[in-house]
DNA sequence: CGAGGTCTTGAAGACGATCAACAAACGTGG
DNA sequence: CCACGTTTGTTGATCGTCTTCAAGACCTCG
């Protein structure tokens, strides 16, 4: 955790809250796209949540080989996972969007192997450990969804790996811009056929493993195939089926489905 | 789960067990890497296995698209976790050993992303997910540490993301085999500084998304290097520090530290 | 209006894929 | 124990994808 500014006043921080605003946390939204939550589990949900903190763009959220007491859930802004090897090179090996639980993990790994980089402007929830040990101790079913989340985050590594290893470039970039483009869609961030993607070409480079300059090139082959428009950060699909289609794209591995976890 | 020889007698499967035993059974022995257990958690996770399956080498332990009610544990074995993609192509995401518990996921994803092959003869036990669902309902430590199963194979993942998207041929197939070397280690199948590789050349392939030809020549090139010696089904590694340099391998992503979970 | 970041384009070269052929090892049955 | 077929490993030649380096155009924001 380095250079936020602290911030209080979460509209859901205080316990003395309604019941009826806890279904519009941002957590008990997200975790209820998985499975039903009964009103004590939204209220540990919530209150596990001490702080809110701000990032600006390019600022590193955690650290890399850092050990934190807290995880981090994304309310506002994109960043990435991002893995540092010698030499200077980085991999980024997850996007994280608004809602994500973005370093849940943290919570039993014993130190970070990446680090999380705001990839924008980031507003994020602060959730100490204690607390989690808390809700594990108490409440098996939320525990088994929270488990589940970092579940779909597995699902995902695993599609990355496929996509990197086996894919085109072409390809890849078109897969990755489809698993966006769902997870938004289920985030509410998309607006008719376009989304804000706040990320770089370079940025872009970084979670495909590929050089800027691939990127830019491959981008405009994508564009000039009618697949994808992507200027001024926006990201607009024009056919979602044609693109899915080309890139191979199965949505199995989100979990959109959901199963009976109670 | 397709044509596997069912077998029963397992030397731990009946609950009239002597405390002593349940210490050395294979799935307590990897739990307890992690974090110690009661009595009470080993007996509940022992107890959770209900018989073994045998599977020959090749064959599908768990195949893609399917919705497992249970979960596999390797008891013996090599086994990957294959995605398919279309046009016949193919990748590894995760190399399984003895002690793994192979698709512990399956237990909350709703369906399975990728299939589980056998890499060489594979023995693995069977434990329902029902029998998962209680240990989850009535031991929050042991499910802590279940869950943190999961999370090291995340980490795994993102080591394998990052491995395939920045680093040559080379530096990938050494880090591979230092991941495997640190591992097997830990499972105690490291005799001096060899360990038994079932896994052919074109199965590495599968993992490093590259072609067999390519891994066929880096594994030359590594040999000439006096990094590993590969040869009829045996890695030995002469110079782990060295290899381990090459590689720029960081252990930390496999979790040997440990954390208190309780 | 100027400066820094981002995108775009070109040229050259490295890395890895593909195709093809052969050698070595393995396993199976006679 | 050997013969034979199959799988696995090895090598060469050629091709394509992606990287690197370099330079210029375009934005955006102070």
């Amino acid at each position: 955790m380095s250079d936020g500014v602290p911030r209080n006043g979460s509209l859901f921080g205080s316990s003395a809250k309604g019941s009826a605003d806890l279904a519009g946390h941002p957590l008990v939204q997200r975790l209820e796209q998985l499975a039903p939550l009964t009103f004590e589990e939204r209220r540990a949900l919530v209150d596990a949540v001490s702080v809110e903190k701000e990032f600006p763009r390019g600022s590193e959220i955690v650290k890399q080989g850092s050990e934190p007491t807290v995880s981090c859930f994304l309310l506002d802004g994109f960043a990435g996972q991002n893995t540092y090897l010698s030499g200077g090179r980085e991999q980024i090996t997850a996007i994280r969007i608004p809602g994500d639980f973005v370093d849940l993990h943290s919570f039993l790994l014993a130190g970070m192997d990446h680090s999380i980089v705001a990839l924008s402007d980031c507003r994020v929830g602060l959730v100490p450990h204690t607390n989690l040990k808390a809700i594990t101790d108490d409440h098996p079913h939320l525990t088994r969804v929270l488990w589940l989340i970092t579940l779909i985050d597995g699902a995902i590594h695993r599609a990355w790996v496929a996509a990197i290893g086996r894919r085109t470039a072409e390809q890849h970039l078109a897969h990755l811009v489809c698993e966006l483009y769902v997870r938004l869609s289920r985030a509410g961030l998309v607006e008719g056929s376009a989304f804000t993607l706040p990320m770089t070409q370079s940025d872009m480079a970084n979670a495909l493993g590929l050089s800027s300059v691939h990127v830019n090139r491959v981008t405009m082959e994508l564009r000039r195939n009618g697949l994808i428009s992507w200027r001024h950060r926006v990201m607009e699909i024009p056919d979602f089926e044609k693109l899915a289609d080309f890139a191979d794209f199965d949505p199995t591995y989100l979990n959109l489905e959901g199963k009976r976890l109670r």
